[in-house]
This record gives structure tokens, C-alpha cells and sequence, in this order.
DNA sequence: ATGAAAGCGCTAACAC
DNA sequence: GTGTTAGCGCTTTCAT
């Protein structure tokens, strides 16, 4: 390699331990436990090696370390997407929550495919990483035996419990409730959904929520306007589209977040409609951008960010040994802006 | 840890080369051949080395290949903020590149704070981190010492060179120039600006840009009207707040990046001002809410997945060991919509 | 209070 | 084509 004038230059050496306990005249035993404090050393040799370390420079290899102690300090974060602001936010969450403890977070998108998934959760196991927080699109609990097996644990964000997996979860139940008795005084009487996959964590809990706050309420929400797709923008406008082009289309969409909601706002508006008097449109989630189009939406807000820092908390108690299975639910809320 | 019927389990072993090479009756140095295809292997041997891997579950231990190679296959992603979707869009810029070669991408927030970022930088050197792309708030080339020295290849992603690190930027000159082109036909001609701490990479360069090309459209761009402060929405409300107030204020306002732009649109709408009739503002990087805003906002294009795309493609080569300082520039390019 | 030494699981000379 | 073996740099038992 090169340096800054252009001049080759050699790569240096690692030092080691060993270098150093040379240096202060002592055994690497003596080193390895100034730095650990796992044990008393005698002031004049922890002020030797002390000295010896900034001199030479040392560094502890963190890599020979885990190979020693079974433990990586990193831990995977597995999403379908990080350019999902939620996602992006989760991931903060959860950051901050576990960077006192100095541990690495690893991101991996998976784009909602189950391969990838499964991919990502082998590769935990081979890189002994210490935990892995996940929102699965489509794992189901034996997929995690492996994890389990290696004593990896294991948080996952999801609405719905995923058994013997330890679980963050808001409860949205609440909050859909209420949209939907909003709606209902509005003088609506057809939902119509935009929700994930049938037979997936993404797809069926919150349309379960809605259908039942459906039938308490008064509304439809009759199969032949639920649709199932991706969680993405994209997909929003490309479902609101097949929605309001039914022969009798519904007067109220429930988005299965704020990604689809927006998408189908765009499309509503190329398509002449009027929100919320032609259509009225729900989101889930309040990512930022959620009051920020216009009309502004109206959303159940699930504080991601909160949610990612419960899951590090949760994965730092597994990790520290507590063992157990828990299931931490935090507050939703519906925000009502300008949509419905 | 308990198991998803609450029996307690133990964890198993993990199973070695060692247990595999005896299952198979052959030494190790076969299994860790077959793994690696680095030399030929007889068939049958090879068969025998399979079959006692997928029976025995065998998984390679990362680490410990890390620590015999030195190489860990992962590399760190140095950021401001994750939830900040232009660095969201780049981390996934960046991992698309990487994951065909299966690393891992740690990713770090600095919140554009020196101290951290200098943390992250020890962090890569004791972890053996195989690479790190880093966009830097405040650091010098000095800093990357020890990376270069324990050959670590770094990328930057800035507007400025880095003396001597690989760079990808983007060039915003032309699409600068034709902005405040644009400007000066509608008639203004006092341009304020929101820009980072001086000094710093996320300070000058834009300015820069955005002087020169006042001074050659005929605008003033005057001290008094550029303000300093962070890249995020917050700082675009104080920072439009503070410069409308001013007693001689700007007609038109550019802004470091989206996100400030959009404090400043909606503390342009809370102060009753339209945009662009009573402040123009035009924006940086062409985010996805850029558009959905309203006015949508116009804005100079940065493709932030390129970028990392780019940086990954970048650290792919010098990892491989192709040596040389390289600059790769991407397209910029105004996108016009609303508010100038 | 300190040190010697045995590995953690793997790779890659170096023999054969 | 295959195996033996010496480490990679650290932690930790065991002895002193």
C-alpha cells in the first residue's frame, strides 16, 4: 500500500500482548489482567504496563479475544429493508441501546425473502455473534432451533407472539379500535385493506385487528378488498388502484403502514380522488414522513425507535443470562390528522 | 435458557473440523480443503467430508478462521445517524455492493461528533475490521493513521478530498451553478444559506460551491447570512426563523441538505411566509420525502445508494489489494419542482 | 500477587 | 492427494 506522499510503506506488525509484557518486564497473565481488572495488580507493574501500552501502541485484538471467550460483542439486526425509515429508526433504537456496552450492530436487509432470513440467522451462528434482534417475514419458531442450539439469543419485533422467542411488540388493538370507530361516525360502511402476505407475521395480525374492530363498529371489510403486497410505497399505489377500481369500492383503506399509505395517497391523487372525501386513508407506524405529505395522515403511531431500544434491552438481560421469556408490549396510539 | 416447552436444555457443543475429519475418517486439513476448494480433494473423500457435515450440523467458526487469516469479513459503515434517510439509502447502497461477497456491515452513528468517530476508528483496528467507508464530520487525515498502518482501506464519501483516502463524491458545481442560474432569473439577489460548523467537510464545500456561483450569477451571499448548524430538520427551522428575521433578509435560502430544507419550509409556513413567492429554498441530496412535501421541494440530486454502492465497490478493490488513491465522482443534478 | 502453559477452532506451510 | 503440525493472540486454570 501507499501512504498520504504516495511513498511505499510497509504494514506494521500487530503488537501483542506478548510485546508488551516484554516491554514491562512482566508475564502476559499480568497484562491480559490490568486490562480486564479481573484481578489485583501491583501498582508499579500496572503503571509499567500501562507505560508499555501507549508506547508501543497496543491494541487488544478483539478477535483472538472472541475465539477465547466464546463471546463476539456484536449482534445482528435482521429487517427487511433499512431505507424502511422505520427500520432506520429500530435500528437507532436499538443502538443506542446497546452501545454503552460497546457492542457492534450488524444490519441485514433481507427484503422480506426467507431465504435471506434463514441466510443471515446461519450466519449468526457461524460468526458466534451474540444475539440477533429480527422482524421475520416469513421464519416460523423452528427456524430459530439452530440459534437456540448455540445459545444465541434471540429477540423478535413483531405484532404477533412468536412461541418461546422473546418478543417487543406494540399493541395496536387499542388504537385500530378507535380509527375504526372514528370511521364509522364518519358514515363509512366499506373497509377496504392493504396488509402483507396471508400466513405471515406481516400479514395477518393487523388485519385481524381490523376486522375485528370492523365487525364491533358496524363496517365491512369483506375479502374481495383486502390485498396483499409488499410494504412498500410502491405497492400502495398499485393496491389503493385495484381497490377503487372494484365495481363497488370501499370509502375507507387501512394501510398495513405508512409506506403503503403514502403510496396510495399518490395514486389517489392521480386518479382524481379526494382524500379523505372520496377516500378516507389510514397508515400504521408515524414514521416522520407521515405528517409531513399533504393531506397529513392519519396514523397508529408504533414508536420505533422505542421499540428498538426495547429489544436492546431485552438482549442485553438474555445475554447477561437471565433466562425466561418476555414479552414486552408498548403503547400505540392513533393520530388523527387530515385523512380520515 | 429454556426451550419453547420451558424444559431446560443444554446448550450443545459446537462441532469442529476435528469431530467432522474424525466422522469422516480424514484429517482436518481435507475438511478445512473441501470447505475452501483451495486444493483437490478425491471424490469419495470429499463425499464422506459432506455427508459428516450435514450430519454432524457442522458450521465453520468464523472467528477462529479470522483469527488463523486475519481477515474478518466485515467492514464498518461511519455515519452521522442512521435514521437520517440519506445515510439509510447509502448503508443500502453499500451493503447491495457487499453482500454478493458476503460481508457484514457494522453500522456506526457518530451524531457527527468528533469523539465518537474517533471511537469507531480504534473500534476498527482492534476488531480487524476488513474495511471501513466513513462519512466524516470532523476528522483529518491524521486520524486514519493507525487504520493505514494496520492497512485497513478506508473510503470516504464527502464533497472534499481526504488527502491521500479513496473518495467518492459527487460533483454539485454544475448543478449548483444552474440553480442559482435559476435564482437569478426570478430576480433575487441575496442568497442566504444553512450550512454545518465551519471548518468541517459538512460545512465548507457546499458554501463554496454556492459563493462561487452567486459571484458569478450577480447574487450577494453575504456572511451575515450564512448559518451555521447541524444537518438536521430542527436546524432548518431555527436556522429559517433566525435568517427571516434578520432585518435585511434573503429572498432565497440554500439549504446544506433536504432534511434542513424541510425545517425550513415548515418554519417558513408557521411564519406565514410562502414558498417560493416570499423565500425561495432549494435543497440537497433528493431524498424521498423531498417530493412529497408540500411545495415539493427543489433540490440538488446526491444518489445516496449509488454512493455506497460506489464506496463498496471501491473497498472490494483494495481489500483485494489493488493499491493507488482513487476518486470516483458521481452525476449531480438539480431537480426542479416547487420552491425555487 | 504473579507466571507457565493449555488451549479456543482454524489455515497453510511442509512433509510425504 | 493427504496428513502433521505450528501457530494466530488471547484468557484462565493451576501452581507458586
Amino acid at each position: 500500500m501507499t501512504d498520504r506522499n504516495g511513498e511505499v510503506r510497509m504494514e506494521q506488525q500487530p503488537v501483542t500482548m506478548a510485546d508488551v509484557a516484554r516491554a514491562a518486564g512482566v508475564s502476559v497473565t499480568t497484562v491480559s489482567y490490568v486490562l480486564s481488572g479481573k484481578r489485583p495488580v501491583a501498582p508499579a507493574k500496572r503503571d509499567a504496563v500501562q507505560a508499555a501500552i501507549t508506547k508501543l501502541g497496543f491494541r487488544l485484538n478483539t478477535v483472538a479475544q472472541s475465539l477465547r471467550t466464546g463471546r463476539s460483542s456484536t449482534v445482528a439486526l435482521i429487517i427487511p429493508d433499512i431505507a424502511n425509515p422505520f427500520y432506520a429508526q429500530l435500528a437507532r433504537g436499538l443502538q443506542d441501546a446497546l452501545r454503552p456496552d460497546k457492542y457492534h450492530v450488524v444490519v441485514c436487509n433481507t427484503n422480506a425473502e426467507r431465504a435471506e432470513e434463514l441466510l443471515y440467522l446461519d450466519d449468526a451462528v457461524k460468526r458466534w455473534l451474540d444475539g440477533v434482534v429480527i422482524t421475520p417475514s416469513w421464519l416460523v419458531p423452528d427456524d430459530f432451533d439452530a440459534l437456540q442450539a448455540a445459545g444465541i439469543p434471540v429477540v423478535v419485533s413483531a405484532d404477533t407472539e412468536m412461541d418461546g422467542l422473546d418478543l417487543v411488540r406494540a399493541d395496536s388493538q387499542g388504537a385500530i379500535d378507535q380509527a375504526v370507530g372514528h370511521l364509522a361516525r364518519e358514515g363509512h360502511r366499506r373497509l377496504g385493506m392493504l396488509v402483507g402476505p396471508a400466513g405471515t407475521p406481516a400479514g395477518d395480525p393487523r388485519l385481524e385487528l381490523y376486522r375485528a374492530a370492523a365487525g364491533r363498529h358496524g363496517l365491512d371489510l369483506p375479502a374481495s378488498l383486502v390485498v396483499r403486497g409488499k410494504h412498500t410505497r410502491e405497492a400502495g399505489v398499485a393496491g389503493l388502484r385495484r381497490l377503487m377500481n372494484r365495481k363497488n369500492p370501499p370509502t375507507a383503506i387501512a394501510c398495513v403502514n405508512d409506506l403503503t399509505a403514502i403510496g396510495a395517497l399518490e395514486a389517489a391523487e392521480q386518479m382524481g380522488l379526494a382524500v379523505p372525501s372520496d377516500v378516507a386513508l389510514i397508515g400504521h407506524d408515524d414514521i416522520e414522513v407521515a405528517s409531513l405529505v399533504r393531506p397529513r395522515l392519519s396514523t397508529i403511531r408504533y414508536p420505533a425507535h422505542e421499540v428498538g431500544s426495547a429489544c436492546g434491552r431485552l438482549l442485553l438481560e438474555r445475554i447477561g443470562g437471565r433466562a425466561g421469556q418476555a414479552e414486552v408490549a408498548l403503547r400505540t396510539q392513533l393520530v388523527l390528522r387530515e385523512t380520515i
